[in-house]
DNA sequence: CGATATTTGATATGGTCCATAACAATTATC
DNA sequence: GATAATTGTTATGGACCATATCAAATATCG
């Protein structure tokens, strides 16, 4: 607990802040932190999947939700494993994503013939139908605020170098 | 739990996955995935949180209370709900983040002599010189893979484009 | 002044996401 | 054919996030 003195002067400084000049809020300095890249990157993150809830919102799809349906209309006929890990789920926290998309009737486990222990991951109608209403949503809603931000070769780059981290870092 | 007449099909045509060629075990196709922004956004930031707490291994610093003690040191004298609010922590899980710094001797509580019910907050001597080490830790070992990465002039164009998504969109 | 409302830090609590261990059924390996 | 490895699953705990609520202190306003 040991405060050091310069802490205390700057406490004592503190005390007449509210009544010293009685103007705006005063807004505090971010400093260094707007150059930080975890910390530009997080709030960046945290923005785009808020706005993609709420693009989503009468589909009632997460972003997690969004890429298990489009990796696996992209690639039926795997297991759960295999969609999982490519998607960086663990095994076990996909069980019960997968429930709640088949319980929706979106998608569905059946079993293999080869291997008697997996599960293939296959969209239903449904569900090949409302990831196709999503991807409308997304590109009309979503993505493309992005270009409306950005601009269309600045976002491509965006997403390169995005990519480029998440692969390279 | 309907299956489409096209996901049976599906199925049964993955009988022969495994056995049709035994090559490599065929890896995923992304597809629209990588071109997803929130996909890339949130594996980046995986990515360089994960890169970030290696780095501050040795000062056993999160990013979240590397941007506290980095908040705090250029807005000395601010109270808890100032801090917290401007680096989007709601007031009661900042309770015990900052029960954690005080504990570690880095930061400090100080009752404000102006308004007896907030806490000033300050870094200790200790909370100084470990943040001092922490900077040069993120500069040298993390901001700089970004550099060698993507050049000095794509790293700042990205903080750039990060900070205009987290602030308009 | 004094009653009421607001603010601040704190606690309790619940939800979601993430990680590990363990298990039964099935398959692979030797 | 005994042993090891894999698949989906359950149970469980931790980290993070959000809401309601509280006591103390302050602000507001009649």
């Amino acid at each position: 607990m040991t405060v050091s003195k310069s802490a205390e002067k700057s406490a004592e400084a503190t005390k007449g802040r509210k009544d010293a000049t009685d103007g705006p809020p005063e807004a505090l300095q971010l400093g260094e932190l707007s150059e930080q890249l975890g910390y530009v990157l997080k709030r960046a993150q945290l923005k785009v999947f808020e706005n993609f809830l709420r693009c989503m919102a009468s589909l009632q799809l997460t972003p997690a939700q969004f890429s298990v349906l489009l990796l696996v209309e992209k690639n039926p006929g795997r297991n759960q494993t295999e969609i999982a890990s490519t998607l960086g789920i663990l095994r076990p926290n996909f069980v019960a994503m997968l429930d709640n998309l088949e319980s929706r009737d979106l998608c569905a486990r059946i079993r293999s013939t080869n291997d008697r222990r997996s599960h293939i991951l296959v969209l239903t109608d449904k569900g090949k139908a409302v990831l196709t209403r999503a991807k409308k949503l997304v590109a009309t809603k979503h993505e493309s605020r992005l270009n409306e931000l950005l601009g269309s070769a600045n976002r491509a780059a965006l997403i390169e170098m995005l990519s480029k981290i998440a692969n390279e870092f």
